[in-house]
Formats: C-alpha cells, sequence, structure tokens
DNA sequence: GGCTGTTCGTGATGCCCATCACACATCGGG
DNA sequence: CCCGATGTGTGATGGGCATCACGAACAGCC
C-alpha cells in the first residue's frame, strides 16, 4: 500500500511493528481487535497540528510513524517543548480521559501516521477492557513524573550550559566515552534545542561551539557524537 | 478532647469539618467508616518531614489541620516549592498509587494533625469501593494540571517581577482595587516566597519594596493588602 | 528585659545571557 | 541549477539579577 509523502501505511494495529512495545500496543487479542475497529488511520504532513493547547479535547492521537513535539506557548510567543514524541506514543491521552483542555500543541516534526480515537469511543473502549484502563492509569502517573523532572529541570537548574548537557545525556543511552562514543542522528535544530531548555537559538549556537572546542562532543554533518559523557555528567552536578 | 500543641484532636472522619470539601472528604456513609478505620491519626510539630522525596512511598497523608510546603531541592541546596498544602489536601498520593518514589518533600509548616494511610490499605480500599478509585483518578489528573502550570510559569515566564505578580494574583480571590482590597495573612518568608518562583530572598523584598512604592500593594505587620489588581494583572501579560 | 537566632532592607559589584545585527551555509522545490 | 527560505556562526552591547556584605528589626525564650 502507498500513501501520500512516500510512507506505507499501516492499517491494521494487529501487524503494527510497534505493537509489542507501548500503552494500546501490547493488549490481548480481542482488545487490540477491538481498537482496530474504533481507531481511524491518518497521515499528516509536516507541521500539522493534531491539536492545539487549550482546546477542547476530541481524543488522543496514537503515532504510528514519525515524530511530533509537543509544547506550550506564551502569548508573546515564547515557546517550550517539553516533549519529542516517536512512534507508539499516546497524544492527548490527560486532557481526554479529564475532559479538560488539551495542555500542550503537538505539531508533526515530520510526515508521519497516527491513528485516532474519539474520546467517546475510547471512554467507551476502556469501561470494556478494564485492563486497558489500569495501563492507562499508569500512563497517567508516568506522564506526571515526566512532569515533574521537567519542573525540575526549569526550576533548579540555573545556567543554559547545565540544561543542555542535561539534554545530551538525555540522548546518550550507552558509555559515551572515548572508547564508545555515542553516534545520534541530529533531527532539532538549534532554535527547537533552545525551546527545550529554555534558552535562545543564539546560546544553543554558542554551547555547541563550546562544547565541541572541549572535546565533549563532535559534530560530523547532522551526526551529533558525544565524546565525554563523564565530564557532561559533571557540568549538570556541578 | 486535648492535643500536643494546643490543638483540638479530630479522630473521627464522620465529624470533620472539612469532609464536605475534598478527595476522601466527601464519600458516601459506608466509605467513610471504613476510611476512619484504616487511617492512623497524629499531630505533627512544625517543620516535620511527612515524607522525603525519592523515599519509597508509604502511603498517602490527609492533612486536617495546618499547612505544609511541598517542594523538591538540587544536590546544591536549591529548592523549589511546588504547593502549599491546607487541610482536605491528600499528600502523596500519585507517589502511593504508581509505587514510585516520593516527587516532592511535603513539611509541616505549622504545628497540625493529619491522617496517614499505609499504601496497602489504601489499594485495598479503593479495590472495595470504585467510586473512591474514580476521585483519586480524578485528583491524579488534576494534579498533573497543576504540575503543567508550574512548568509554564517557570519556562515561559522570564521575569521575577511577573512571576512574583502572578503569585500575588494567585491569593487575590475579589476584586483587588481600590474598592475591593484584598486583605490576607502573609504566613510566608521571603526566602519561602523565594523559593516558589525561583529567585532570591534578596530579589523579594526589592519587589515587595518596588510594588509598594507603585501602590500595586500595602503591608500592614503581617497583612497584605492588593490595592491594584488590573495592574498586576499587566505586568503578567507584558 | 536582655540574649540569640531568624528575617528583612538595601547598597555595591560584576557577569551571564538576551537581544540586535549581519554574513554565511544549507536545503528543497520548480 | 538557481534562488528564496530556513538554519547557523559570531561579534557588540547592555541590563537584570545573583551574589556578597552588613546592619536593623523582630520573635521567641528562659
Amino acid at each position: 500500500m502507498r500513501a501520500p509523502y512516500g510512507l506505507n501505511i499501516i492499517d491494521n494495529c494487529l501487524i503494527c511493528p510497534v505493537r509489542e512495545e507501548h500503552l494500546f500496543c501490547n493488549l490481548s487479542l480481542p482488545a487490540v481487535q477491538r481498537l482496530n475497529e474504533i481507531k481511524s488511520t491518518a497521515v499528516y504532513p509536516k507541521s500539522t497540528m493534531l491539536f492545539i493547547e487549550g482546546q477542547q479535547p476530541r481524543g488522543v492521537f496514537v503515532l504510528c510513524t514519525g515524530k511530533a513535539k509537543l509544547f506550550t506557548s506564551s502569548s508573546d510567543g515564547k515557546t517550550i517543548i517539553t516533549k519529542i514524541s516517536e512512534a507508539g506514543d499516546v497524544l492527548g491521552l490527560n486532557a481526554t480521559i479529564s475532559n479538560r483542555p488539551y495542555e500542550v500543541t503537538a505539531e508533526m516534526m515530520e510526515p508521519g501516521q497516527a491513528n485516532f480515537i474519539a474520546r467517546d469511543a475510547l471512554l467507551q473502549f476502556l469501561r470494556e477492557y478494564g485492563e486497558v484502563a489500569l495501563r492507562v492509569a499508569e500512563q497517567l502517573s508516568r506522564n506526571y513524573y515526566t512532569a515533574y523532572e521537567e519542573i525540575r529541570t526549569l526550576g533548579l537548574t540555573s545556567s543554559p550550559s547545565e540544561k543542555f548537557a542535561k539534554l545530551l545525556l538525555s540522548w546518550s543511552p550507552n558509555a559515551g566515552n572515548a572508547n564508545d562514543p555515542t553516534h545520534l542522528k541530529l533531527t532539532l535544530t538549534h532554535e527547537e534545542i533552545a525551546e527545550m531548555i529554555g534558552t535562545t537559538r543564539e546560546t544553543v549556537s554558542r554551547l555547541f561551539s563550546d562544547f565541541k572546542k572541549k572535546q565533549l562532543v563532535q559534530l560530523k554533518g547532522s551526526t551529533l557524537i558525544i565524546r565525554n559523557k563523564p565530564a557532561l555528567e559533571k557540568i549538570v552536578n556541578s
């Protein structure tokens, strides 16, 4: 099957490649089948806003392919990105469950596919399948912890360099030293990184220069190499 | 009944004065009676830490009288207060439900009474009374929204004066203008206010001076009078 | 009432980083 | 392949606020 934007469409949750890994993706067979019936699939171009901060919740989106950024903005245009969502993530869950306005805007960062589940259908589904309701509660609690992590970063981490180091560390799963450097594709612009750590584009630029000079990281095209994770950790715990 | 610290003890949830207003306090008769059996009441002196950030959750505390501050700290001693809890509030709910470490420390700001409910007993109680489990989910979702409010304040509100104005507004329920000024007892130290808005004690001092000079507020002993709420709102939306 | 510890007001100093400005690189579509 | 749009590097500047420092005011307590 071929879709616009040159993507493959996954129209059946039963054979979804991320099915095993996430909420809504690792359920009993009957539950997945039911889920498959109530969802509606669509492919969204880059920059689509799946929902906007302050809107009444219509339902949730399950991201199948692509990435989306979640952010909240102030009236004067300042923005903070609170999360980069990837395939398997469920967007808009808290607002939909509690029937309060979406607390963030969700915008596609690249074309991708998402399943929409309307609020009414979701609530009915949760009533039918108690196992899933439990999973939802767990997910909400996980979201809460993530939010608190953000509060700590914003409130307790004073300097941009510290926050920047923290962000880089969160991208580096392995050792990240000279023997075992972390390689990763850098998909964010400096502007977006700035919005993640609450500073300006220029400062991020300068931080990159600085960290490169100090041999903490290296940049090859769009590939970021983390060379000295221990030093980054030292910056964070300063 | 008399207790230490000159407080009256409320040892029966059925006649608790805040029973009508809050979670766990407005339930069916049988549920309140069961709750009354599983709780254990105690009076805590000022500065008691009911639980500490990072501890494994033992259970929840329902605050009956007194006030408590919830805060999180970094290793280098910096602190942010995320909430001032009052009578009726349930503390440690999220950690207890999800069995993750307490995300904050809860410290009594004045002597007061609290009911402790152990984790196991609480979970059993929630299983017995589905109505209450629902209330808990709602409360968790409310907590999540509050956390996001905090993220917005910390991340999008740049200047201390803006955050300070925001805090004052959150304390002013009525008109707060020359005709109908808000009077309130100021129970926090400048240090604590600083920890609420992420700045220093000195800056709070200077902000008070500044706002007094601009006729926005007035201070009579420990009574704070908000005289020009519209002007405060203007500062926030600048 | 005096003594000790906490809280508060305010000056001086300096630095970090937001802001402005502008040139260069890079990307993507017709 | 070119050209507009978007992203990036870096200098100059200045203001806001953290930090240090100290004395005054205040509260609690034998």
